[in-house]
DNA sequence: ATATGCACCTGTGTGC
DNA sequence: TGCACACAGGTGCATA
C-alpha cells in the first residue's frame, strides 16, 4: 500500500506527536514478517517523542533517551490515531498509548510490516537506501551513473531503494508514463533526454501524489484514519485496457520482475 | 555483481 | 452459495 507519498503523508498527520510521552505499549501480536523484538514495549515506555522524520519508506519517531522507533509499513500496514479506548479492530497488532488521552495504533492485515526500537546508529536498514528523489533529487548525471551497465528495466531500477529511496509499484508506472518511457527499457540503455524527463517526472508526480495526500486503492488512511485521493489522478496504473489519456490507445499490462507494469505502448518508447 | 523467483501473510474479486 | 485461483501499495533471501 504505502510508497512515499502515502508515507510522508502519514508522517505529516503524525507530526503533532511531537512533545507527547508514550505511556504504555500493548504488544497484541508478534508475529509481524519480522517478529517483534522481545522487551519493544519496556524499551518504549515513559519516552517521549521529539520528532517524527521519513526516510524513503520508512517513518522514525525520534524518543527522549537517544532511541528511534523505526516502522515500515510494508503492503498493509497503517498508523492511526484514535481516542484512548476505542475499540480494536482486527489485525490492530501493537497500541501505543499516549499522553494527553490518545493511542496510536500500528494496524497491519498481511503482517508484512516493521516496528523496531534502535539506538540512534544502530539502523542498518536506512545504510543502502538512495537519495530521497523529493527531499534531495540526484543530478541527471548522478542518476545516469547509477544506471551505467545495468540491464534491469527501468521499472525495477526505479523501484530498487538504493537507486531512489521510496517509489514503489504504482508510482513506478506513473512516473514512467509521465516521462513517456517503456518500462521494460534496460536502466542502462536510457539516453541522456530519457534520464532527465524521469527525474522531472519523479518529481512532479511525487510532489502531487503528496499534495492529494496519496493514493487510497482499497484500504491506505493518514494518520488521522482519512483517505488520498491521488488514485484519481493515476494515469496508467491499474488501467490496463482503458484508453489512455493523451492518446486514447489502449493501456497496456505486463510483468517485470513479478510486479503488474502499465503503460501506454504509444506514447512510451 | 546482477537479476529474478519465491516466500512471507490476509483479503478481495472473478469465474466456474 | 461455495470453491479455486489470481492478485494486491514491499522486502529479503535463495538461486541462476
Amino acid at each position: 500500500m504505502p510508497e512515499l507519498p502515502e508515507v510522508e503523508t502519514v508522517r505529516r498527520t503524525l507530526a503533532p506527536l511531537v512533545g507527547r510521552c508514550i505511556t504504555a505499549v500493548d504488544v497484541r501480536e508478534r508475529r509481524l514478517r519480522r517478529p517483534i523484538q522481545p522487551g519493544f514495549a519496556a524499551a518504549l515506555a515513559g519516552r517521549t517523542i521529539t520528532a517524527v522524520d521519513r526516510r524513503a519508506k520508512y517513518l522514525l519517531f525520534g524518543l527522549s533517551g537517544d532511541a528511534v522507533l523505526l516502522a515500515h509499513l510494508g503492503m498493509s500496514g497503517s498508523l492511526v490515531l484514535h481516542p484512548r479506548g476505542a475499540p480494536r479492530r482486527a489485525h490492530d497488532h501493537v497500541v501505543f498509548s499516549l499522553s494527553g488521552g490518545l493511542e496510536l495504533s500500528f494496524h497491519d492485515p498481511r503482517r508484512f510490516g516493521m516496528l523496531r526500537v534502535a539506538a540512534p546508529d544502530d539502523l542498518p536498514e536506512l545504510k543502502e537506501l538512495g537519495p530521497d528523489p523529493v527531499a534531495a533529487p540526484p543530478s541527471p548525471e548522478a542518476l545516469a551513473a547509477m544506471a551505467r551497465g545495468r540491464r534491469k528495466p527501468v521499472k525495477n531500477f526505479l523501484m530498487d531503494q538504493r537507486t531512489l529511496g521510496g517509489i514503489g509499484n504504482i508510482y513506478a508506472s506513473e512516473i514512467l508514463f509521465l516521462a513517456g518511457v517503456r518500462p521494460g527499457r534496460a536502466a542502462g540503455r536510457l539516453r541522456r533526454a530519457d534520464i532527465a524527463r524521469l527525474l522531472e517526472a519523479t518529481a512532479r508526480v511525487l510532489r502531487e501524489a503528496i499534495e492529494l495526500g496519496g493514493s487510497s486503492i482499497s484500504d491506505y488512511r493518514n494518520g488521522r484514519g482519512e483517505p488520498g485521493y491521488f488514485q484519481l489522478r493515476l494515469k496508467v496504473y491499474n488501467r490496463a485496457g482503458e484508453p489512455c489519456p493523451s492518446c486514447s490507445a489502449p493501456v497496456k499490462r505486463t510483468v517485470h520482475a513479478g510486479r503488474s507494469s502499465y503503460y501506454c505502448p504509444r506514447c512510451q518508447r
